[in-house]
DNA sequence: GAATCATGTAACATCAAATGTATCATGAAT
DNA sequence: ATTCATGATACATTTGATGTTACATGATTC
């Protein structure tokens, strides 16, 4: 499977839309993530259905941020753009045939589940927001 | 991406030929998996190179445990299979041009950080041994 | 020593899911 | 009416595990 980096690409796009006046159209995100505005298209559907852009047709249309970037965590946009699978590894299916099979694949699931929880739980604390203003606290904000 | 398995599979192996007298061959070992010969030769090629098992060629020939269960965690085992990329998801490439894509970066890989001392730490607590245990535990031992 | 059994290895096919691309429809601004 | 931008569909590409075929090698049995 190729890693999913929908997160980071949608957490970088946010925050340039947040530094950015008026709207942004695919094509100029495309550049910034260096891929396809349809992928770009695709993949911030979520963070519209969310509530944390909207998007505008026409000319002078585009995306625009629609939320209070204090509100929304790593885990709301994690969730927003599907969710994903967290881990490359994994039991194969959990209808295990053989005892020795069966809590085999419980316990690797429970070490996966407890990653899990962890790193949904540092995605959940820390808002947009906060990497904004980390990101003016290391590199200097404009004010 | 497809999940990685061969973990899961390894232990599931491994606790088996612990409660098997003789060699088992990748013939027996693929039917339990519900795979191929090959794919289990190749899997436990890992194992072997590790010395936690050896493979004897001929009649009567097959896998046999070399190892002491206790010593071995699922952490050695999921080293001898290649210690595959645990995570799913994650940043493109870290040779960000950017300076937001950088922050955001650093800050999902940060948490995934955690998540994964986290997870190597649980897969290195767990001995082959104790699942042995577990296992006659909670489903009888013939003893 | 010939047949058989089992592993070792190489080469290629399959699969799944994200990603990339082409195309056309739709709606808004000029 | 034209242009610009999104919406949506369909298909291609990529990547790595997994599946499969084929053949070589070594050990055992007869």
């Amino acid at each position: 499977m190729r890693r999913d980096s929908r997160l980071s690409r949608m957490l970088h796009v946010l925050l340039h839309m947040a530094r950015h006046d008026g709207p942004m159209t695919s094509e100029a995100i495309a550049t910034m993530l260096r891929t396809n505005a349809v992928v770009v298209r695709r993949t911030m559907a979520g963070l519209r259905d969310a509530g944390y852009v909207r998007s505008e047709k026409g000319h002078g249309g585009g995306w625009l941020l629609a939320c209070d970037l204090d509100a929304v965590t790593l885990l709301d946009v994690h969730r927003a753009v599907g969710g994903p699978q967290l881990f490359a590894i994994g039991a194969e299916a959990d209808m295990p045939h053989c005892l020795v099979e069966k809590l085999v694949n419980e316990a690797v699931a429970e070490a996966l589940g407890e990653a899990e929880a962890l790193l949904l739980a540092r995605f959940g604390a820390v808002s947009l927001g906060q990497l904004a203003r980390d990101f003016d606290a290391r590199y200097g904000c404009p004010s």
